[in-house]
RNA sequence: GGGGGCGUAGCUCAGGGGUAGAGCAGCGGCCUUUUAAGCCGCCAACGAAGGUUCGAUUCCUUCCGCCCUCACCA
């Protein structure tokens, strides 16, 4: 911060003096309230109406153009934008001078009746104004608006201030997910909360962020999914949950990765992979209707449609078009081996195939146009999805996919507790030393399970993504507020 | 962490081994219906540290930060 205190030092300093002048003239900036008459859209919507009489409005100063003895100003609320026009046989001489001291930036509440000038802008005529706070920063240019993508994360509130886009994709975000919580409550989901300090981080792949409670003497994890609590109030009855939060994940960072990260996990009893799909269509049909008002979009430059149906394509059979392996005959021992023999890069296959390398693959093969579910995964890749009746190697899952970006994952929750503890210390013995140590099998989890848990669909959408998508964002920093990012010098 | 690109005034952009240029913003002046107001004048910058060189903002090295990409992950 040091470095742009000193950067805009003159510009800075000739704020504080106009600040300084405003006090000395017993009108100290920060001190006032404002009766708010209207906002400024609900103004322009009512014009007429104040024609005759005066409207008060407040909002910042967001452009000054001086005329001579009289000035015009841009004033913005959070609704709209309106021209203010200071005069001094309006206002009076002594007010006027006082404009003087005012600069782009600043928060202003006017008064005065709506004329249109002969140019047909819709304008207040002060007759009078307060400061209701000083900027003593210059904002970003006016025209170009705020570019440097730095600034933009760093200080979102010059971005906000500055590019309408900006504004209009957080509002988006807001909306989509009040939206997806009517819909849901609509069909009988409730809202639950579970812990994202955990002393086991589990129901995910991924790394931990690691901390430590003083009192309890004890490391804790932030929750990398909620999904094994929820799966406990599964146990506990409850038959129709979502939980809308955070989660956490210790890895690179990424236009589709930020640590920590929003997602919606949904829960339903007595159902499977099979209504989640359902469900899935429902909701993201549901809010790109509402929210943008039809269901075909433009994503980075592809025309999306979301016309249901969707398509449901089978794991193994993209598997089989794109390297002619029929899951049959392979297991996850030698698929790798299989792999390297379709003549793939096999520098990626040194390290082993991990779940993510894998869906990689096969996503490049789906149409990105087209919402896709890339159905019945190798049950080996999903510990805690059910296992298909007739094929024990698939599991009852699937993965979304909507113009190349992974939305929704998904399948028929495990609920058997013997296979279940079997297949998590499988995968436990499968990782690395150190990951060993850092990560245990939740038994407190499949003693859970242990006392019975209903059949049930278990569904998750990445809520940063499903923004990204439908507010045509190509990175996921355009889509959080404050997109985490590296320490300055 | 690997690879590629970038960092010039408060903001948006030029430039380039020899005095660093513009627009917006700011300051001063003229202007009482302008709106990217206009006109005149002024203020203001090469991410940091080393090196090469008579001379570096420009070339080289290291560091810091940002973007893209690969890997981990969603």
């Amino acid at each position: 911060m040091e470095r742009e205190i000193l950067d805009s030092k003159g510009l800075r300093e000739e704020r504080i003096r106009k600040l300084k002048e405003l006090k000395e003239r017993g009108l100290d900036p920060y001190e006032g309230g404002f009766k708010r008459g209207s906002t400024i859209a609900e103004a322009r919507d009512k014009e007429s109406e104040f024609k005759e009489k005066r409207i008060k409005l407040c909002g910042r100063i967001t452009a000054l153009r001086r005329h001579g003895q009289t000035y015009f100003a841009d004033l913005r609320d959070e609704s709209a934008k309106i021209q203010i026009y200071i005069r001094k046989d309006t206002v009076g001489e002594e007010k006027a001078s006082i404009f003087k001291l005012i600069d782009i930036g600043d928060f202003l509440g006017v008064e005065g009746p709506i004329f249109t000038t002969k140019t047909g802008e819709l304008t207040v005529l002060v007759h009078g104004f307060s400061v209701l706070a000083k900027s003593i920063r210059p904002l970003p240019e006016k025209w170009h608006g705020l570019k440097d993508v730095e600034i933009r994360y760093r200080q979102r509130y010059l971005d906000l201030i500055s590019n309408e886009k900006a504004r209009e994709t957080f509002k988006l975000r807001s909306r989509i997910i009040e939206k997806i919580r009517t819909l849901l409550a609509q069909r009988g989901f409730i809202e639950v909360e579970t812990p994202m300090m955990q002393a086991i981080p589990g129901g995910a792949e991924g790394r931990a962020f690691k901390t430590y409670h003083q009192a309890l003497d004890r490391d804790l994890y932030l929750r990398i999914a909620p999904e094994l609590y929820l799966k406990r109030l599964l146990v506990g009855g409850m038959e129709k949950i979502f939980e809308l939060n955070r989660s956490f994940r210790n890895e690179g960072l990424s236009t589709r990765h930020n640590p920590e990260f929003t997602m919606l996990e949904v829960y339903q009893a007595y159902a499977d992979y099979e209504v989640m799909m359902d469900l899935t269509e429902e909701l993201i049909t549901g809010i790109a209707s509402s929210i943008l008002g039809k269901e075909n979009f433009k994503y980075q430059g592809r025309e999306i449609n979301l016309k249901r149906p969707w398509k449901r394509e089978k794991f193994s059979k993209l598997m089989e078009e794109k390297f002619k392996i029929n899951l049959e005959d392979v297991t996850v021992g030698n698929l790798v081996d299989e792999l390297k023999k379709t003549g793939l890069d096999s520098d990626k296959l040194e390290k082993g195939l991990t779940k993510t390398q894998l869906l990689k693959l096969l996503s490049e093969n789906v149409e990105p146009e087209e919402p896709t579910f890339v159905i019945d995964h190798i049950a080996d890749f999903c510990p805690l999805a059910k296992r298909h009746k007739d094929n024990k190697n698939l599991s009852q899952r699937f993965e979304l996919f909507i113009g190349g970006l992974e939305v929704a994952n998904a399948y028929s929750e495990l609920n058997d507790p013997l296979e279940q503890r079997e297949r998590l210390y499988n995968q436990w013995n499968e990782l690395g030393e150190e990951e060993k140590r850092e990560k245990k099998v939740d038994e407190d989890f499949v003693l859970a399970l242990e006392h019975g848990m209903p059949p049930a669909g278990g569904l998750g959408i990445g809520i940063d993504r499903l923004v990204m998508l439908l507010t045509d964002s190509p990175s996921i920093r355009e889509v959080v507020f404050f997109p985490q990012l590296k320490g300055r010098p």
